[in-house]
RNA sequence: CGGGGCGUAGCGCAGUCUGGUAGCGCAUCUGCUUUGGGAGCAGAGGGUCGUAGGUUCGAAUCCUGCCGCCCCGACCA
């Protein structure tokens, strides 16, 4: 390819609007121009490396039993009503729908479990015909609440999602592990460091599940690791170990009120009880669990110095989502100003559940759901009725891990995929059966499976670009080669450049030809910024010397290297960096 | 949706407070000179100043509504 054919298009400014790397490279690099907020064009230097990127995804998933195939876009809402999610998507708002002429709404498609199930159901009858995994690469649409950092959180987007279906649960485990599997390959072919958490299974629901996260400093997620063990998983989920309560073991003493005016927090406690630590506190947060068409408060106790995680708080209590209640909710809720909630002589309205940080506290201290009073040596159980316990705290660095007990680690990263045991939430629902041996309908046994495509692209410019601009792994890089005439009026060095770019094109290399009449700073300063791995200079060296600069990107090298060496030594590189970071 | 900010040439911005000829850099086009780290000179094109209304002799500038975009918080590949 001639780069004068190729629309290339640089800025040398960022746009204004750009506030991670990877956005503002592929902004300049010209890989990505905004329409609107969260929807974006794929320029062609873009599409390539999409291009590459799916074609990996499409030989791991082929090498597992894979299926490819296509799902429409618009589905309909009697659809999404058999499984339940049609409501649940509207309340998130996260399913954009619309009409047709008649008058039939559909959801424009931000996942395909429904239809994809509807498809299996439809046409596997038996459980001979059994397992089958079909996948599709193809436009998602999920109306983000707020779309941002260019190609990382979009509206509209590149994913890869796949569907497996099996007669039972080990099936489903075969199946699960080997897409673990694929997974771990397909970013390891990319040249991508990343790495499987265990996750909330949100919205998509199921059992088991698990994140593939890209490391990259700018990532919007924190995963919490222990080495020793292997341990990873997203803070939403993780789990720590931490020291009990120096309560504990205490002798029980009476309660008894005190008078603490305007004291509401952990931190003014400490102050006004310099003697009671914040691990012998218990504090109440008052929150209410949303579901669709109603909401019910919740009371959680957890100790003074931890943290509630709401998504752990969220599952527990099946509700959609979790809201903080307002200080006049508090108050007509509990009679009292924030500040003063907690587990003695709380309203009946409130479901209550205790973080197992709090589980053996001996008389604790916490509020006495009276305007400025709090209660202490308080005993649960005795003063109040006994909490159910449950694990609603958040883990934090530092912290001994689940395993071992070695220190949490934190790391962010970006989620690029993730995959899910659903079991048989959704056939069971939509009634997707097939026959056993023994001639009774079973529901079809599914997993669920996410690549997040055009995110991919965007998490590897965040982990890998350097101060020169994008720096693309070789097996998803647009071109691997590039060979830039650094004088196009030199009809010498325009022979020798074009042979050099015939001989890699024979050698089944991808290349780019940069015939562009511009200053040769210039040029040198646009192919190093739109990211290529391997930049072939011809110009004034090779006439003097009889040598070509060669830039190695992956290696962070210039060298000089003699005219009929070259192509054979970023050939040599070229072939060795196909693999990305697959072990040989 | 709550809180903050911004809409002026393709991109980045000044001008708005204090109303009076719409500007700068980059990019684009033409010509000449350059040609190894985003070249120089000369010239050119490109704007309903987001939009609708209002105030005024006069509005990019003041007022109001609407639209769009961005940032901080709750969703996810």
């Amino acid at each position: 390819m001639r780069a004068t054919q190729l629309h290339l298009v640089t800025y040398r400014n960022d746009p204004a609007d750009a506030e991670v790397l990877s956005h503002r490279l592929m902004a300049r690099a010209g890989y990505i121009h905004k329409l609107s907020a969260g929807l974006y064009v794929y320029g062609p230097l873009l599409w390539r490396t999409l291009k590459k990127v799916q074609d990996i995804v499409r030989e791991e998933l082929d090498g597992i039993g894979g299926l490819e195939v296509q799902l429409p876009i618009l589905q309909d809402q009697a659809l999404w009503e058999k499984s339940g999610r049609w409501d649940l998507y509207q309340a998130s708002r996260t399913m954009l729908s619309t009409q047709d002429r008649k008058g039939t709404t559909y959801g424009l498609a931000p996942t395909a479990e429904e239809v994809v199930t509807d498809y299996a159901g439809a046409t596997i009858k038996s459980y001979k015909q059994l397992p089958v995994s079909l996948y599709q690469i193809h436009t998602k649409f999920r109306d983000e609440i707020r779309p941002r950092f260019g190609l990382m959180r979009v509206k509209e987007f590149l994913m890869k999602d796949g569907y497996s279906f099996d007669a039972d649960e080990a099936g489903l485990d075969a199946r699960y592990e080997a897409f673990r599997g694929a997974y771990v390959r397909i970013f390891q072919r990319c040249g991508l460091e990343a790495f499987g958490v265990d996750a909330d299974p949100g919205d998509i629901g199921g059992s088991g599940s698990m994140e593939f996260m890209v490391a990259a400093d700018a990532g919007e997620d924190a995963i919490l690791i222990e080495e020793s063990s292997g341990y990873a998983a997203n803070v939403e989920k993780a789990e720590s170990r931490i020291a009990p309560s120096p309560s504990e073991g205490d002798a029980a003493r009476p309660m008894r009120r005190e008078h603490t005016p305007d004291i509401r927090t952990v931190e003014q406690l400490e102050g006004f009880f310099p003697e009671i630590s914040a691990d012998r506190m218990v504090k109440t947060v008052l929150c209410k669990a949303v579901h669709i068409d109603s909401e019910q408060p919740w009371a959680v106790l957890i100790r003074g110095d931890q943290e509630v995680n709401e998504v752990k708080l969220r599952n527990h209590t099946g509700g959609l989502g979790i809201k903080m209640l307002t200080d006049t909710e508090i108050e007509s809720l509990t009679g009292a100003k924030p500040g003063f909630a907690g587990p003695v002589g709380l309203p009946e309205a409130f479901e209550i559940v205790a973080d197992h940080s709090v589980r053996g506290m001996v008389n604790l201290l916490c509020g006495a759901n009276t305007t400025d009073e709090h209660c202490l040596d308080v005993n649960l159980g005795r003063d109040c009725p006994m909490p159910t316990f449950a694990d609603v705290r958040t883990a934090r660095a530092g912290e001994p891990g689940p395993r071992n007990g070695d220190p949490l680690i934190e790391r962010r990263g970006i989620e690029v995929g993730h995959i899910f045991k659903l079991g048989t939430k959704y056939s069971a629902a939509m009634g997707a059966t097939f026959t056993d041996p023994n001639g009774k309908p079973q529901p079809l046994v599914m997993g669920c499976y996410g690549i997040g495509v055009s995110r991919v692209a965007a998490a590897a410019v965040e982990q890998q670009s350097d101060d020169l601009g994008i720096r693309w792994p070789v097996p998803i890089a647009p071109f691997e080669v590039v060979v830039a005439c650094l004088s196009v009026k030199d009809e010498e060095l325009v022979a020798a450049a074009e042979g050099l770019y015939a001989q890699f094109r024979e050698a089944g290399i991808d290349v780019l030809y940069d015939d562009r009449k511009m200053g040769a700073g210039a040029k040198m300063k646009d192919l190093e910024l739109m990211g290529f791995p391997f930049l072939v200079y011809v110009g004034r060296s090779w006439k003097q010397d009889g040598q070509a600069e060669v830039r190695d990107r992956p290696a962070g090298e210039k060298t000089l290297i003699a005219k009929d060496e070259v192509f054979e030594t970023i050939a040599r590189s070229v072939r060795s960096q196909r693999r990305g970071l697959l072990p040989e």
